[in-house]
DNA sequence: GCCGTTTTCGGCCCGACTGTTTTCAGTCG
């Protein structure tokens, strides 16, 4: 898959290119689509070679696009992109990245100053060469250095897992402010991405002025981006940039669909509501007068504004949940019904002080208890993971005694004696079949070997999938995010397999994990594998992770039919007994 | 570059904020 990732980058490239060069703005965002196209691809992008009538059937790529990836899928090379490349210095499209610059920017930098990177950039605002050109004044050149600055010590995106308590915690303390009526986070947050670039907060005052000093004044703000009637911009301490926008109440399901986005997902519906004679932005959906001038600002009554719900409904278009509007389906597609944290009633991915957790199993069982489910599954460590304190075959032994123990005591759930069991590298589980048949339940987990070729990483989860006595696969490719990289085995063969031996498969709902990811659940989901989401928790405050692999699934189109998890005791148990 | 129930040309989403200049271009989302 990391062809899919090389070509999305040779497509962004071209686009940056052009982009700098002055190119037709539509040519540029085309070109940026079919990035995001191949990036987002679930399969591998080289399945495609050699047929450009499936690559055109693709919406957003044409004839030309299709060209190049096939001439990318031949020689690795893209003529056009080297083209390009050559007719420009080495380092200009990075300025690109440069918060504040612009293709326009870029283009007269290069041409006017001779800045051709980020080191000849910091030397002509050193040296005073950009105050010589014309509309680069002080504040300007100044918000450049700054930026400069903020790219040397800001990192990658913010997992959802850090930016999500952030928004909260921000939205707890608007919340107090005088006037305050209303907050809401949108954005990639809102659609459950795994990773944030930015928060956007929508809200509803009666003091704007109030609100925005005192966001733009909060304690975590490092720097004010912007402060205007309707929009405040800060960064915080650590690098998270978030916006806030004040919206009126009647309007507060127009801004939040605009906000919420995705971008292509609301061009989508600017086009439709266009086909319609209709008009629609953050303000509401109205009737297009063919006069200029926003239809707001000239007193024209919107057909809908006030929920997201009326908006879709007013465009004669099914709702779409959040976490389905990356525009990854036709807008007029009837999305499927998804997973929910509240459909959630077991949790099978669990772990005790006896491997590395820091419940008793008591303590494990009486939490899921509080949480309502009907069932908890005590899965820890094998004897290979040493790391984490695995459990020899008598210590394994002895538990599943002292599991069914506390099974018996206990009153209105299940325990389930479990283990999470080492998937070695050569496909092997860390304990003979005999011992594992004893188990009410088994998780079996790749954890070492992690980053072996996509052929014996496919072999070795296939070996899992078909285990007679294996019921779910623990988070698949061992990744973590903006950290390691994981297994890429042919996923489309895993489900295929999953599918046929009846095996689930786990969406691992710790943040710093989402394995599997979006783009997988949906292959499960196509499908029809049994999907498990589970938050292998460690702590009782982990129980609270399940609503980031719950995002996932639904990014997924995960229902609760497919969810182990949503299962009633009667059905999970008969499933689970299946195997044994 | 892509697209098409107005189809092979002509259009392609829309508004806020900033900085600099004095009416708007550029950037961003």
């Amino acid at each position: 898959m990391t062809v899919n990732r090389d070509l999305s980058a040779c497509f962004d490239r071209i686009a940056s290119i052009l982009e700098v060069q002055g190119a037709n703005a539509f040519k540029v965002n085309a070109n940026r689509r079919v990035a995001r196209i191949i990036k987002d691809l679930p399969g591998d992008i080289a399945a495609f070679a050699g047929n450009k009538k499936e690559l055109t059937a693709i919406d957003g790529i044409g004839s030309g696009s299709a060209d190049r990836i096939l001439e990318y899928l031949d020689s690795g090379t893209i003529s056009e992109l080297e083209e390009l490349t050559a007719g420009i210095p080495d380092g200009l499209v990075d300025l690109l990245d440069v918060p504040g610059l612009g293709p326009k920017t870029v283009r007269r930098l290069w041409q006017e100053a001779d800045v051709t990177s980020i080191d000849t950039l910091r030397r002509a605002i050193d040296d005073g060469t950009l105050e010589s050109m014309p509309r680069m004044g002080a504040k300007t050149i100044s918000n450049i250095a700054d930026s400069l600055d903020f790219m040397e010590t800001a990192g990658e995106r913010l997992g959802i897992g850090i930016a999500l308590p952030i928004a909260e915690d921000l939205m707890a303390r608007l919340y107090e402010v005088t006037g305050t009526r209303r907050i809401a986070y949108a954005g990639s947050l809102r659609r459950g991405r795994e990773t944030i670039g930015d928060v956007d907060l929508l809200a509803v005052t009666d003091d704007p002025d109030g609100l925005a000093e005192a966001f733009t004044t909060a304690p975590e703000v490092a720097k004010v981006l912007a402060k205007g009637g309707t929009k405040c911009s800060v960064r915080l301490e650590r690098g998270l940039q978030v916006d806030l926008r004040m919206i009126a109440e009647e309007a507060f399901g127009a801004g939040l669909m605009y906000f919420t986005g995705s971008k292509e997902h609301n061009v989508a519906l600017r086009e439709r509501a266009i086909k319609a004679s209709q008009r629609l932005n953050e303000y509401g959906l109205f009737p297009d007068d063919g006069e200029s001038g926003t239809p707001q600002s000239r007193g024209i009554k919107p057909v809908a504004a006030q929920t997201e719900e009326d908006i879709y409904t007013a465009l004669k278009l099914p709702v779409r949940p959040p976490e389905l509007r990356e525009q990854r389906d036709d807008v007029e597609s009837e999305p499927p019904p998804l997973v929910e944290v509240s459909s959630m009633r077991a949790e099978l991915h669990a772990h005790t002080e006896a491997s590395d957790g820091v419940m008793t199993i008591r303590e494990l069982a009486d939490e899921a208890k509080s949480r309502g489910f009907h069932t908890i599954a005590v899965t820890d460590h094998s004897r290979s993971s040493v790391q984490a304190n695995g459990l020899s075959e008598d210590r394994l032994r002895a538990h599943i005694d002292a599991v069914h123990e506390v099974d018996a005591a206990i009153k209105g759930i299940r325990v389930l004696a479990g283990s999470e069991v080492d998937i070695l590298s050569d496909g092997r589980l860390d304990y003979d079949d005999e011992l594992l048949a004893m188990l009410d339940i088994v998780v079996a987990s790749p954890h070492v070997a992690l980053r072996q070729s996509s052929d014996k990483a496919t072999a070795r989860l296939l070996a899992a999938i078909r285990h007679p006595l294996v019921h779910i696969i623990g988070h698949p490719t061992g990744r973590i995010i903006n950290r390691r990289e994981g297994l890429s085995p042919d996923m489309a063969a895993l489900v295929e397999a999953a599918s046929e031996c009846d095996t689930a498969l786990e969406i691992n709902a710790n943040p710093l994990r989402l394995d599997l990811r979006d783009t997988h659940v949906r292959l499960a989901v196509e499908a029809g594998c049994p999907v498990a989401i589970n938050t292998d928790a460690h702590r009782p405050e982990d129980f609270d992770l399940l609503r980031y692999g719950v995002l996932t699934g639904r990014r997924g189109r995960l229902g609760p039919k497919q969810c182990i998890n949503a299962w009633t005791a009667k059905r999970l148990h008969a499933w689970l007994a299946r195997k044994r």
